[in-house]
RNA sequence: CGGGGUGUGGCGCAGUUGGUAGCGCGCCUGGUUUGGGACCAGGAGGCCGGGAGUUCAAGUCUCCCCACCCCGACCA
């Protein structure tokens, strides 16, 4: 029985004003969470045992799958980081530290690298296979820029899980293993998911899905179809169908046009001075050509041209997906410099590609499609060549989806629109493949005694992002409104009573009986505190049922009042352990 | 890293043309109250984010840092 007048907890009458969103701003004025460092967050007891009980949760559903869990360290050695080459590519997001004898740690951001040398260590036959193993960890990550209180901190806690088979048909299974325990344990949460499409480029593995809780203030978007079952991160999104132009279009023809560096200057340009005989002329019907550089791992730089429609972003994430492991950015004035026949402004595809006098690597967004006519740049200031026809007049030397990805784009599967929404990110699934275990030496003896490299699953779950997830998910202007499974406590008992009063000694009765019956009690026996304060504060809390000992005892009846659907009902005292205990055991 | 905003008791805020810091909530003591964040009286609590400077005098003016929040870049 957590006693109010004992527990290590202060209600905030006003929200913190460093606090924007809503989870992060009940957190800490219901008294669950304080701040402690940039990034990092005090759980409070109220906090502390909803984490717990948000872990524990995680746990059984892992050891029911047949995961085992371990324990590793959160101080890691650089060697291990090293070996994969992680030490470097996770750049400044690690957290590095030096020992007294100068030699270099890291606090570890995930621990793919650990439980692969844990492996190799202990298992050497395919008999051993398949296993998965979990830990319930802290993990750390220098992040550029913490928010949103544990939405995105740089300390939190974070189940990871790693599979280990002997094939592709092993990983395939232990997936989706893994896929269906996250399933039942965002539904014990509460916590409202999609499952979505995400990249799976970066790492080199195959299969990736993530589990979005779908909020607003999530820093993720992804698409879903109108029609069909697709959804993916919009990062990872597929382009839809191609339908190649077949249309005959005029010879392609230069158009002066000065003073037209931008698509929009262009666009008026053209319906001032070459206006088209069926519509006005778009944004969409002009090629943009957009350079970028490549930053191979060698150290090497490219550049790389990529065409997209001219009423289109280009998405560097979505590219930097397709070209992994190179990193991309824009071109720099320094490489304009470095590539004279450039004409900014004025680029066009026929001084791009291999084959060209620059011999820059071009690509095309599939949106531009084989026959397609185009407005484009003509390499020199002040010149646009009109009805330039991809596959006519012009190639390139593959395709990229390289376009952001906006609501109403076709579907890859159906055609049908696509919508955007917004979530955040509480769980990922992954088929890793072969890279850590390759890189570090993990393989095992098959049947024919042959060594064969062993494929690995990765698998994540915020553990600490959830509890803030569903404080998103579930609350209002009052306050919190945790589902059962994750609540401080079952029942929040209210004592409006005086000093030693008939409601006193009813109220600590009740506390008792319900704690007999097995229920938790978050007890409010403050005396001296105004019923409107304790009201106040049941709802900011937000257990989901409220027990009031109160004025209605006069008729042997006591309140029970529902924090999610706001109902009230009076029930005879005799009668409220049982209908409490009902309340709970019915999950509502 | 770029843009914008904010730093003053535990929380929310005010502080004028520079003159030695105030309000509400919370906390302590006593009293009156007790069904929707009560009231009265008396208290405790602050190197005004940090450093340098200007000045007889700096919360206030100047410069430089730092932290936090928001947007972007980046990223599980």
């Amino acid at each position: 029985m957590l006693r109010l007048t004992q527990l290590f907890v202060r209600t905030l009458r006003d929200d913190p004003s460093d606090a924007e969103v809503a989870s992060h701003r009940l957190l800490v004025r219901a008294g669950y969470i304080r701040r402690a460092a940039p990034g990092g967050y005090t759980w409070l007891p109220l906090g502390w045992r909803v984490l717990r009980k948000v872990e524990n949760i995680v746990r059984e559903e892992m050891d029911l799958m047949g995961a085992q869990e371990v324990h590793f360290p959160a101080l890691l050695p650089r060697d291990v980081y090293e070996a994969t080459g992680r030490w470097t590519e996770y750049g400044d997001n690690l957290f590095r530290l030096v020992d007294r004898k100068g030699a270099d740690y890291l606090l570890g951001p995930t621990h793919e690298e650990m439980f692969t040398l844990l492996v190799k260590d202990l298992y050497s036959s395919y008999k051993d296979l398949p296993v998965s193993l979990y830990q319930i960890q802290t993990k750390y990550r220098d992040e550029a820029r913490p928010r949103a209180g544990l939405l995105r901190g740089r300390e939190f806690l974070m189940k990871d899980s790693y599979s280990f088979d002997i094939d592709d048909d092993g990983l395939a299974a232990s997936y989706k293993q893994h896929r269906d325990a996250y399933e039942r344990i965002f539904q014990r949460l509460g916590l409202p998911y999609v499952i979505v499409q995400a990249m799976s480029g970066a790492m080199g593995g195959s299969q990736s899905e993530e589990f979005l809780s779908p909020i607003e203030v999530g820093e993720d978007s992804y698409v879903r179809c109108t029609s069909c079952s697709y959804s993916a991160n919009t990062e990872a999104v597929k382009a839809g169908r191609v339908h190649p132009d077949t249309s005959t279009h005029p010879e392609s023809s230069l158009l002066p046009s000065p003073n037209c560096p931008t698509i929009a200057s262009l666009v008026e340009y053209l319906n001032t001075h070459a206006p088209r005989t069926d519509r006005p002329w778009e944004a969409r019907d002009t090629l943009k050509n957009v350079m970028l550089t490549l930053h191979h791992p060698d150290g090497s730089n490219e550049t790389l041209a990529v065409g997209v429609p001219g009423d289109r972003d280009v998405d560097i994430k979505r590219i930097e997906a397709q070209l992994s492991p190179a990193e991309v950015s824009a071109l720099d004035d320094a490489g304009f410099a470095a590539h004279p026949q450039l004409v900014r402004g004025y680029i066009g595809p026929q001084m791009l590609g291999t084959e060209s006098p620059s011999g820059i690597r071009y690509l095309l967004d599939p949106s531009v499609v084989h026959g397609s006519a185009w407005v484009t740049g003509a390499n020199q200031k002040d010149v646009h060549v009109l009805h330039l026809v991809h596959g006519r007049d012009f190639t390139a030397d593959g395709t990229i989806e390289a376009v952001n990805v906006v609501a109403g784009d076709p579907c890859p599967n159906c055609d049908a629109p696509l919508e955007i929404a917004r979530g955040i990110e509480i769980g990922h699934v992954f088929q890793l493949g072969r890279k850590y275990a390759s890189t570090l030496g993990l393989s095992v003896l098959d049947h024919n005694g042959k060594q064969v490299t062993v494929t690995m699953g990765s698998y994540g779950i915020g553990v600490s992002r959830a509890v803030a997830s569903i404080a998103e998910v579930f609350h209002d202007d009052k306050g919190l409104k945790w589902p059962r499974s994750v609540a401080p406590a079952d029942v929040h008992l209210v004592s409006t009573g005086k000093n030693n009063d008939d409601i006193t000694i009813a109220a600590e009765k009740l506390a008792s009986d319900l704690e007999d019956a097995g229920l938790d009690v978050v007890f409010d026996d403050r005396v001296g505190v105004s019923p409107g304060v304790k009201f106040k504060d049941a709802e900011l809390i937000g257990i989901p049922t409220v027990v009031i000992v109160g004025k209605s005892l006069a008729d042997g009846t006591i309140e029970v009042r529902d924090r999610h659907s706001g109902s009230q009902e009076n029930i005879a005292l005799a009668d409220v352990v049982n209908y409490v205990c009902d309340l709970h055991s019915q999950g509502q």
